[in-house]
DNA sequence: TTGAAAGCGCTAACAT
DNA sequence: ATGTTAGCGCTTTCAA
């Protein structure tokens, strides 16, 4: 194999020349010894040995996403386009991206930590796991869709609780009065409540009575969705405007309604979240609140970078993203028939 | 930081005796010692330092896992499911994975080789990439869903002519005779041709004249699958029973046709590849031949750590996973109306 | 069952 | 602009 010696001997210089030269350490060795190094590492093949850089140097260019690690893991398409995007902006930066589905957190950073990471994402995790692993991990760490209340966390997300608002201005507008939010369920913080309550304060807004709003726990899985509009077909006086806080739920409910006949957006209207490529595979396409997964994921990335850039393991930054509602064509105005 | 050192020191041991304990030599430590040690690590919250062991031992304990770059990298239901069983596998058996998505897979491998990584996988790449990369790279590989034709290449992969043969044949058994094989462009060997061969295999057994197959040419994405129903539509003699080589391509169509007025399956047929969940998100749901993703990425992980643990860099193996029909509802017989 | 010595390939820090 | 020294934390090899 190959080493930064090896080539230092053919070139006559010391292994650091060799090392600064591989560093593009332009201020400390010349344009001209630097090409004929160069060539010859070129020549030989020589490809830098990462562990011991890491070991030297005491930093790895290793950056760990960990994601909650469900029954199919990537299974869905907001994590997995996360995912991808992750890996794009960090190889673009020339790091290298380690990626680690988690049931327990902590253990899962701990493995993480062996490879002395210059820092962490972590997609979906539970605001109460943060402090947890504040206290475990020492090295730079960014969440996504988090609402942890902790003084000095970096977060990214999007701005959920407006996407829950125009869901709710947008069913409203359409006419509906009997509403459904459905959804996994409502802790006291982190996404879905925020969402809920931004789909609470439109309907507040509107004069209808708070009490109109139906809440339905669901996971967010197709089957789960699907399983619901079945049991909602039957009802008497189901809601006519669902606003679920998943598309894959969404998407579920509308398979769920299209299977036993009942009509979209005829008999029911249905409005999702995330806009992931699916909400336009389906017929009718799917109307949904958009947020943009791969500003998210650059944006983590940039601030997990800037953080690592200082040498300072938290802010108490959050970035919050946009959301946008996209009208498509589950929303119509409520059936006059019942 | 704590180091092996350190705990030696407060064992009364040497740095050895705790190494061989860290990495579970039960041969050579005592139990009682091998206990104490243990204890001390754990108070101490020992984390051991993988680059270091990675630099000393010249084993990383990582495997890479390269897929090809898209457009929206990992936006494929497929690539992404086989990206999170693979970390499943991986994980599990306490290695690290890395993932990278390569637009030119030698370049990538390069990058890869820096970390010295145990082996690695390598997703969708092109039957001729397969020799420049076995000139590059010593580590062992595993090549999933290539054909290359190069003696010792491990590769796993699903029964693609199979596949191609069972879709045909649904589509002939329903009667259809005007049929197409939508995809992208039949190379002389992979996947698409494969399928296309087993395709035209069962139509040559069906007596029917093999000009009766109309191929057209599709990328593998959503709009390219819809816009091609929306230029169908418009015919007089469109093929009455599709194949397309994969789930996305078979969605698109089946959105284009429905957006037109084209009921399916009553005035076309479609049949999809992959049985991705999106197939059953779609209504109605997609006849299509089911590979097991999990199944592969297992496979791959199988057949990798049996090189790595053989120290061999590759094998002639070629694991070929079944694949099945999976008959939903976008498949009827012909219109008589035509 | 345990330990001592040597070194993996690289870089930080300090020369020159 | 370049070299020297020392050592990162661990494992291999050999010895006891």
């Amino acid at each position: 194999m190959t080493t930064l010696r090896d080539i230092a001997l053919e070139a006559g210089v010391s292994a650091m020349t060799v090392s600064n030269v591989v560093n593009g350490r332009h201020d400390r060795v010349s344009a001209a010894t630097a090409e004929r190094v160069r060539a010859i590492m070129e020549r030989r093949g020589f490809i830098p040995n990462a562990p011991a850089r890491a070991l030297s140097a005491n930093r790895s260019n290793i950056v760990a996403l960990v994601y909650r690690s469900d029954l199919e893991p990537l299974g869905n398409p907001h994590d997995a386009a996360f995912v991808g995007e992750v890996e794009r902006q960090i190889s673009g930066l020339g790091r290298h991206l380690m990626i680690r589905a988690a049931e327990d957190v902590i253990r899962t950073a701990a493995k993480l930590r062996t490879w002395r990471v210059d820092g962490a994402i972590f997609l979906g995790t539970l605001g109460s796991e943060v402090d947890d692993l504040r206290q475990h991990i020492d090295v730079p760490m960014v969440f996504v869709d988090n609402y942890s209340e902790s003084p000095q966390v970096s977060k990214v997300g999007v701005d959920d609780l407006r996407g829950g608002y125009l869901a709710a201005r947008h069913l409203l507008d359409a006419g509906h009065e009997r509403l459904a939010f459905v959804g996994p369920h409502i802790d006291d913080v982190g996404v879905i409540r925020q969402r809920y309550n931004g789909f609470c304060r439109a309907i507040a807004e509107s004069g209808l009575e708070p009490g109109t709003v139906r809440v339905i726990e669901c996971d967010s899985r197709f089957q789960h969705g699907r399983d619901l509009a079945a049991r909602l077909g039957d009802e008497a006086a189901r809601p006519t405007g669902l606003f679920a806080t998943a598309d894959i739920i969404a998407i579920g409910l509308l398979n769920g309604f299209l299977s036993r006949g009942v009509r979209v957006p005829d008999d029911v209207s249905i409005i999702g979240f995330d806009d992931t490529p699916d909400s336009t595979h389906v017929f009718p396409a799917l109307t949904t609140i958009r947020q943009d997964v791969a500003s998210k994921a650059a944006a983590a990335v940039e601030m997990l970078v800037t953080l690592i850039g200082a040498g300072e393991t938290a802010s108490s930054e959050r970035v919050t993203l946009d959301v946008e509602l996209v009208p498509r064509a589950t929303v119509g105005p409520p059936s006059k028939a019942r």
